[in-house]
DNA sequence: ATGGTGGTCATACCA
């Protein structure tokens, strides 16, 4: 410690590396996972990361959708790329690093959106998405007493009333439905996982990091959600230091949809 | 109720 990561959803790094880079050169998180990397694993631009002294990198991406990636200045060991619901979707990657002696373990997500009818019964892609969040439930902090957890990632949910420009407006959106931001809660609940960003910026205050590429103009319409997010350990939430949303990457030369969220501990 | 934009990969599909 200290010790600062990073979570972004990117969609495509190969056509945001350059934002990426300027992120990393202007930020230096000692570690960014990214998601929706749509990078088959061979194509991964690996010497864009390097020379910027991010040298060790993982990846679990494959052609056209998902993936994911954790970017780090600290060496990194693999613990596991996770298959979630049967499926062969590239969506977890977890990663072990030493901070000045100290191991954390890192899980890396990209929660399925879950398609527009908030209906399991007629759209599959609701059913995937609250089957992977049940399956999630599994996922908690490691038990060794010497190491730390942090799970990061697009979860694709915005649990809280102030994580939406709109409660009301969305209680039947996916992303707000109470099936989905119940479900989330439980499997943050059920893990004892800290939700740090509320943590550190009270819930009565409204904190989004995705707005839609679809608005006409997103900053004056400002319909936003939460939807990455960063979770940790108990023993870790006490050592928080900061958080911050960088609402002014969605204002960048191409722009992801989503902004990064950086954590920083001890 | 509809379509709005942006990604992959070359056609629809996904967000």
């Amino acid at each position: 410690m200290p010790f600062k990561i990073a979570t972004w959803n990117i969609n495509s790094v190969r056509l945001r590396l350059p934002i990426v880079q300027r992120f990393l050169e202007e930020h230096q998180p000692d570690v960014l996972c990214l998601q929706e990397t749509k990078c088959p694993d061979d194509q991964f631009p690996y010497s864009g990361f390097r020379k910027l002294g991010y040298g060790h990198i993982e990846i679990h991406g494959q052609k056209g959708y998902h993936g994911v990636a954790t970017i780090s200045r600290r060496p990194l060991e693999v613990v596991e790329r996770r298959s979630f619901c049967g499926l062969i979707d590239c969506r977890h990657l977890s990663t072990l690093v030493d901070v000045d002696g100290r191991r954390v373990l890192l899980h890396n997500f990209y929660v399925p959106a879950g398609g527009d009818e908030p209906d399991p019964e007629i759209n599959p892609k609701f059913r995937h998405k609250l089957d992977f969040l049940q399956e999630m439930r599994e996922v908690r902090p490691a038990g060794e007493a010497n190491t730390g957890s942090i799970l990061v990632g697009d979860l694709n949910v915005a649990p809280l009333e102030t994580d939406v420009w709109s409660h009301k407006q969305m209680l039947n959106v996916v992303s707000h439905t109470p099936v989905e931001t119940e479900g989330l809660e439980t499997v943050r609940e059920g893990g004892g996982w800290v939700d740090v960003m509320r943590q550190h910026i009270p819930p009565e205050e409204k904190l989004f990091t995705w707005w839609s590429y679809r608005a006409r103009d997103w900053v004056l319409s400002n319909r936003g959600r939460r939807l990455d997010h960063i979770w940790s350990s108990a023993d870790l939430a006490s050592a928080l230091g900061r958080i911050e949303v960088l609402r002014d990457a969605r204002g960048w030369d191409r722009p992801s949809d989503h902004v990064p969220v950086i954590a920083g501990f001890g």
